[in-house]
RNA sequence: GCCGAUAUGGCUCAAUUGGCAGAGCAGCUGAUUUGUAAUCAGCAGGUUUUCGGUUCGAGUCCGAAUAUCGGCUCCA
C-alpha cells in the first residue's frame, strides 16, 4: 500500500500500482520538474503541470527560450531533488493570503489561477524542500517515493489555459512509471508503435505521397488507390443496402450559395475562393449545399422521405499549415457523405439507422472507438426550440442504441448538434472519423419543403453523416491498425508468384493469367533472383500470400503456398486455392 | 497560425574544430538458374531543400523562405 495525501490533506492509502497511484507519481513527479526548473531558470514563471493518461506535463513560461537539449540538465537536477528525500508538505492558505503568497513570488500565472477559485475557501498548497505550488493534490509522502523510472520527454508550445489570444509557454511533457522496467517497456511499446506510423508504411509501401507543389493535398500512388478504390465499392454495396441512392455534385460553387449555407460567414477564410466572370466562387468545403440544391430541384412529396443521398464529395479546407499530419489532416479529402432529409418522427430511427452502419463497419475491423455528443456552440444559428429537439433527437437515438458516450459541451458545428466517433491511431492519439449531424438550420435558409399527407407544405429536417468520414484519414488509421498488413480483401496486391527459377516462366505465366482472369490482384516476380530473395521481397511488401511455382509444381500442377505468417502451406491445387482465397475476399476477414 | 526541432542521391544514414560530399539498400549492366527472409561483380546516381550573408574556403556558422516532425490552437 501506498500513502498519499489528497485534496483536503487527509492520508489515504491506495494499493500500489493503481491507476491513482501512477497518476499521483506523475503529479509528484511534475512538481519535482517544477523545482528542478525554478532552481536552474529562478526567473521562469509556472503555470500549470498536471499528469495525463500517459504521463505528466508542466507549462512554464521561460525569459529564454530552452531546447530539448537543456532536457538532460533539467531531469539531473530532478534526481538530485529526488535523492534529497523531501517531504511533500501540505498546507492551506486564506484566498487574500495565498494571492499575496504568490505575489511575492513573482507567479503572475499562480495568482491568477487563484483569483479564479471560489471566495471564501481554503486553497491548498504542497512544499517539498524550497519549493511550494499552488495545488489540490493528491501527492506521494516524500520526493524519494517519485523513483528512479522517470523521463522528460519532448518539448512543447501550449497556450496559457488553452487559448491562442494568450501569450504560448513552454510544455514539458514527461512520464513515469512505479518501476524502471514498466518505464522501458513502455518507451519500447511507444517505439514500435511508431513503426506502424502510416506516413512511414504509406512511403514503405507506395501507398500514397505528398509534394511541396500541394502541401496537405495527398496524391494516391497505384497500391493506396486500390485501398481507396476497394473502400468505395464496399462503401456503394453497404449504402445501396440501406436504402441510399448516390449523387455527384459540383467541386466550385458562388458565394450566394456559400452565404446562404453560411459557410461564407463561418469560414470563408478556410475556404479556397476564386473570382470567375466578376463572381465569387468557392471550392466546396463540404457536400451540403449541393444535395440541397438536388433536393430542390423538384417537389417533394412526403411519401418520399426519408430521402438518403449519398455523395463521395472531393472537399477542400484550407487548413492552417501546422495542423496538417500525413492522411489525418489533409487539405483536400474524400468524405463519404449522406444527406437525409426526413420528418420530426423519423428522426430516431433515421440516427439509430446511420449509428448501426458506423458501428458494423468499425466493429468488422476490430476498431474500438469512443463516441462524442457535441452540443450547441457559439455563434451557432438557429432557435433555442430547434436546437432543444435535435440535441434531445441524438440523445434519444444514442441511449436506444446502448451507447457509452460523452458530453462535449459547445462543441457542435454552427447549424446542429452532433455524434462524434473517433477513431485511435498507432500510438494512442484519437482523430473523428464517422460524424452524425442533425440540421433544424439548412432547410429553413434553403426552404426546403415536402408536400404532407394533408396537402400542406412542411419543412424536412437533415441529417448530414459520413461514416469513414474522410476516406483519407480512414485509410490512416486502417494502415496502422493493419500495421501494413491488411486483410486480404483491400491488399494492394493479393498474391505474389514466384517461381524457382526462369526455366518456369512459362509455368508460372499460365498461373498469372489464372488468377488474373478471376479478378485477382496477383502480381509475378519473374527476375532472375533466388527464392529466398524474392521471399524476402514478398513478405517486406507484406503480400498476404506467395504461391512458390518450381519442377515438382509444374510436374504436379500445383502451387506451393506460403502465407506472410511465415506459414508452408505446402503444394495446392489452384483453382482449389483460388476459390479459397474468393471466400476469404467475400467474407472479408479481417484477421 | 503559434512554440520547439529537423532538412545530405529514390530510401536509410555517414562526413572531427569550417578544409577533396561517402556507405548500404534500391536502379542499370553482366554473370549466376536458384525450393521458403539477403548470390557475385561492375556502372551510374549530388548545385547537400531554396534564396541571401560571413569566410581564402560553408553540408557544417548567420539570416530569410519552404516543407516536414512533436505539441498548442482550430477542425463546418
Amino acid at each position: 500500500m501506498i500513502k498519499i495525501t489528497m485534496h483536503d490533506g487527509s492520508i489515504q492509502e491506495i494499493e500500489e500500482g493503481s491507476e491513482l497511484h501512477l497518476s499521483t507519481l506523475r503529479h509528484s513527479c511534475s512538481h519535482v520538474l517544477a523545482q528542478a526548473i525554478k532552481h536552474l531558470y529562478p526567473t521562469a514563471k509556472l503555470a500549470i503541470g498536471p499528469s495525463i493518461a500517459d504521463g505528466f506535463y508542466y507549462d512554464i513560461d521561460f525569459a529564454e527560450p530552452i531546447s530539448e537539449s537543456d532536457l538532460g540538465a533539467i531531469e539531473t537536477e530532478m534526481r538530485k531533488i529526488v535523492k534529497a528525500n523531501e517531504k511533500f508538505e501540505y498546507f492551506t492558505l486564506t484566498r487574500e493570503d495565498a494571492i499575496r503568497f504568490m505575489e511575492e513570488r513573482e507567479e503572475p500565472y499562480k495568482v491568477e489561477l487563484i483569483k479564479d477559485l471560489p471566495e471564501g475557501e481554503l486553497i491548498s498548497f504542497f512544499k517539498q524542500g524550497d519549493f511550494t505550488d499552488l495545488c489540490a493534490g493528491p501527492h506521494l509522502q516524500n520526493t524519494r517515493e517519485v523513483g528512479k523510472a522517470f523521463k522528460l520527454q519532448t518539448l512543447a508550445g501550449a497556450y496559457w489555459r488553452g487559448s491562442e489570444k494568450n501569450k504560448m509557454l513552454t510544455r514539458i511533457y514527461g512520464t513515469a512509471f512505479a518501476t524502471k522496467e514498466e518505464l522501458e517497456a513502455y518507451l519500447t511499446m511507444m517505439e514500435e508503435a511508431k513503426k506502424r506510423d502510416h506516413r512511414k508504411i504509406g512511403k514503405e509501401m507506395g501507398l500514397f505521397m505528398f509534394n511541396e507543389a500541394g502541401p496537405g493535398f495527398p496524391f494516391f500512388l497505384p497500391n493506396g488507390m486500390v485501398l481507396k478504390n476497394t473502400l468505395i465499392e464496399y462503401w456503394r454495396q453497404i449504402h445501396h443496402k440501406n436504402g441510399y441512392v448516390e449523387v455527384s455534385t459540383p467541386i466550385i460553387l458562388n458565394r450566394k450559395l456559400w452565404e446562404t449555407s453560411g459557410h461564407w460567414d463561418h469560414y470563408k477564410e478556410n475556404m479556397y475562393t476564386t473570382v470567375i466572370d466578376d463572381e465569387d466562387y468557392a471550392v466546396k468545403p463540404m457536400n451540403c449545399p449541393g444535395g440541397i440544391l438536388i433536393y430542390q430541384s423538384e417537389p417533394r412529396s412526403y411519401r418520399d422521405l426519408p430521402m438518403r443521398v449519398g455523395e463521395l464529395g472531393l472537399v477542400h479546407r484550407h487548413e492552417k499549415s501546422g495542423q496538417l499530419h500525413g492522411l489525418f489532416r489533409v487539405r483536400c479529402f474524400t468524405q463519404d457523405d449522406a444527406h437525409i432529409f426526413m420528418t420530426p418522427d423519423q428522426i430516431k430511427d433515421e440516427i439509430l439507422g446511420v449509428i448501426k452502419m458506423i458501428d458494423d463497419l468499425y466493429s468488422m475491423f476490430g476498431f474500438k472507438y469512443n463516441v462524442e455528443l457535441s452540443t450547441r456552440p457559439e455563434n451557432s444559428m438557429g432557435s433555442d426550440e430547434d436546437w432543444a429537439l435535435a440535441e434531445n433527437g441524438l440523445r434519444d437515438a444514442l441511449d436506444a442504441a446502448g451507447l457509452k458516450y460523452v458530453i462535449n459541451e459547445g462543441d457542435g458545428a454552427f447549424y446542429g448538434p452532433k455524434i462524434d466517433f473517433h477513431l485511435i491511431d498507432a500510438i494512442g492519439r484519437t482523430w473523428q472519423c464517422g460524424t452524425i449531424q442533425l440540421d433544424f438550420q439548412l432547410p429553413q435558409r434553403f426552404e426546403l419543403e415536402y408536400v404532407g399527407a394533408d396537402s400542406e407544405k412542411h419543412r424536412p429536417i437533415m441529417v448530414h453523416r459520413v461514416i469513414f468520414g474522410s476516406i483519407e484519414r480512414f485509410i490512416g488509421i486502417l494502415t496502422e491498425h493493419f500495421a501494413g498488413k491488411f486483410p486480404l480483401w483491400l491488399a494492394p496486391v493479393q498474391v505474389k508468384i514466384l517461381p524457382v527459377s526462369d526455366k518456369y516462366m512459362d509455368y508460372a505465366k499460365k498461373i498469372y493469367e489464372m488468377f488474373d482472369a478471376e479478378g485477382i490482384r496477383v502480381q509475378l516476380d519473374g527476375r532472375s533472383e533466388k527464392l529466398g530473395w524474392k521471399i524476402r521481397e514478398a513478405q517486406k511488401e507484406k503480400v498476404p500470400y506467395m504461391m512458390i511455382v518450381g519442377e515438382k509444381d509444374e510436374t504436379d500442377g500445383t502451387v506451393s503456398v506460403r502465407n506472410r505468417g511465415g506459414v508452408d502451406e505446402g503444394a495446392l491445387d489452384p483453382k482449389a486455392f483460388i476459390a479459397r482465397m474468393k471466400k476469404e475476399i467475400a467474407e472479408k476477414v479481417n484477421d
